[in-house]
DNA sequence: TCCCGCTCTTAAAGCGCTTTAACTTCGAGT
DNA sequence: ACTCGAAGTTAAAGCGCTTTAAGAGCGGGA
């Protein structure tokens, strides 16, 4: 018994027909109350099971969702988790497809519209705002986390600018002027970031004390900028980094430094990843709420699929500041 | 055009059959170069892109391997990446399927089962060896990083008594005689981890400094570890923790006790993961060789599909220590 | 001239499921 | 008694591709 049973073998069994088999399965409506309990039996015991590749293809509609992200991205890891959650509940399956060193994006696409995917949510996407837009003319498409300029892709993401003033109105109200960021390099996502920084200060009536270091999103870059900071003679008290990564990099600058954390100096991440969290870093950080934006992301998908909605959607969310330990007063009140 | 040109549609507009074209785009022998070069150019012209569904549904081998992963963790993103190239590069497509809170191991297989895979990946799955043995009677099943005693699943896996074993070497060489260990916790890996190192101890001649602190593999467990190790007044002058997680919180209950590392005590991670080669982290780890893991693990799955093996294959790689900063020579030679 | 074998091509039968339109029953309505 | 409609059931036509067995040409040897 090397084959699995299929919707024949359990509908020859019942003494009906494939067709009723297959409504019952999927609890169309129809079927006797008496067939569909012998056919559940029948199916029970058999030990049936779908195919999911001949219902795929039977079926004009999929119910398949595709996602794209970096597997190596603990954030996508996260919004993976709640995609998965919201859509299985929702009645939709999900494939994945990630990128690799030798599979880009739009190969790693490319796989999800071969498995015929009725809709792609986006990870975090590098691809331009018109190679989304014509990908979104052969099927839905929603993008995670970043600003899409086009009209046909909806976009689920959360407030760069705002997530920054968070981070700036804590220190501010904990008496810091000298508030100095620490820069995330080109891309679309540094970029907000930065002129939420700059805007920020502005509000606050800081404008002179706007100051950005250079860095990336990496340890590395966050390491260098703590170096030119921790050396400097009219040094912040505090500092705003691009990302975690870069932020724990400033803080491993600063320890090594012997400059105290938060003491003589705060420091502000961006992510809340995993890291951020642990007991000896501590890191205070602005925290993108992914179980929301997976659910935005799966409704969007699914309203332009079931509703056929068709104007553009974005959904931006406030992100929340997740105070933890390293922020304090300033060490001398400006 | 909403609709995706067909095989029909090509062979339409060559004028020849489906089954030629079919032919042609799989590089099956037969057509003539002349026919070849005809649909090739018409599939071109047409955007044509095979539907992988229906392809899955007529072929009787689908080339696909299912990989069951917990998305969330970095060890498995690692083998993913390489699993999927590997395959790619040997003409097998990979579908993931991941552990979420309300999707437990058995779903994740089923709906890998579902897409009808020609074998499952299964990296560091906790169902019982029976259970594994069970399925395997269905499908081929590779089980990455742990030990199963079944006779019908393939096992790839590192030796993790022989890594404890390194990283004890190690300690020794540096001069390290009373070499703490903490534990892990129960679990297959985390016993395995635990007797390599009783053993290691004995066979150094050390077995009257074995000493075993309960822990688990979190960062929690290590800091709880960390403050006991600290206050004993016989304290070891290294520790070997179960992993890296586990490390990370004795660094950190060491720092806080104001007790040097690598100075007054070394320690010694478990995993390489990507947070040991933090700057500021720093740990002297096992590495457990993701991409070949990866390698053995497809060709073990295609060794079976493609080759016909049946006899059960295992495979213990040796795992690699990685010196890094957490290490040095005790302070007092003993 | 006939037959054979070779190369290239294709008709047609699936793969396992979904879905639609048609077909039974059967009791209610008139 | 006869029509009608509701409720339940099913035959059959796909979904888009693969694959196999058979067919069409064609040149060459007997």
């Amino acid at each position: 018994m090397d084959q699995r049973p299929r919707l024949e073998d359990v509908a020859a069994r019942v003494g009906v027909s494939t067709a009723s088999v297959s409504l019952v399965l999927r609890g169309a409506p129809g079927p006797s109350a008496a067939t569909r309990e012998r056919v559940l039996e029948a199916a029970a015991e058999l030990g049936y099971r779908p195919d999911r590749t001949a219902s795929l293809l039977a079926r004009r509609r999929r119910h398949l969702l595709g996602v794209m992200l970096d597997v190596r991205n603990p954030f996508h890891a996260e919004l993976v988790e709640e995609i998965h959650v919201e859509a299985n509940r929702i009645g939709y399956e999900v494939v994945l497809s990630t990128l690799t060193r030798d599979r880009d994006e739009d190969r790693a696409i490319e796989t999800l519209l071969d498995f015929r995917c009725e809709a792609v949510l986006l990870l975090g996407p590098d691809a331009s705002a018109p190679a989304l837009g014509k990908l979104s003319g052969q099927v839905p498409v929603v993008v995670i986390g970043r600003r899409v300029d086009d009209a046909g892709v909806d976009v689920v993401r959360t407030g760069d600018d705002a997530g920054v003033g968070e981070a700036l109105s804590h220190l501010i109200e904990l008496g810091h002027e000298r508030i100095a960021f620490v820069d995330g390099g080109r891309g679309v996502v540094a970029t907000a970031r930065r002129s939420g920084y700059r805007a920020a200060m502005r509000r606050a009536g800081l404008a002179r004390w706007i100051r950005i270091i250079p860095g990336d999103h990496t340890e590395e870059g966050g390491s260098r900028a703590g170096r030119v900071l921790a050396a400097a003679p009219d040094r912040p008290s505090a500092v705003v980094a691009s990302n975690d990564r870069c932020a724990v990099g400033l803080l491993d600058a600063f320890t090594r430094s012997g400059l105290a954390v938060p003491a003589e100096i705060s420091v502000v991440g961006y992510d809340d990843s995993t890291l951020a969290g642990l007991a000896h870093i501590d890191l205070t950080t602005v925290n993108q709420d992914a179980p929301t934006q997976a659910r935005y992301a799966v409704a969007a998908a699914v309203s332009r699929l079931d509703e056929g909605r068709v104007e553009r959607r974005e959904v931006v969310l406030r992100p929340r500041l997740v105070v933890r330990g390293s922020t304090a007063p300033p060490a001398i009140s400006a």
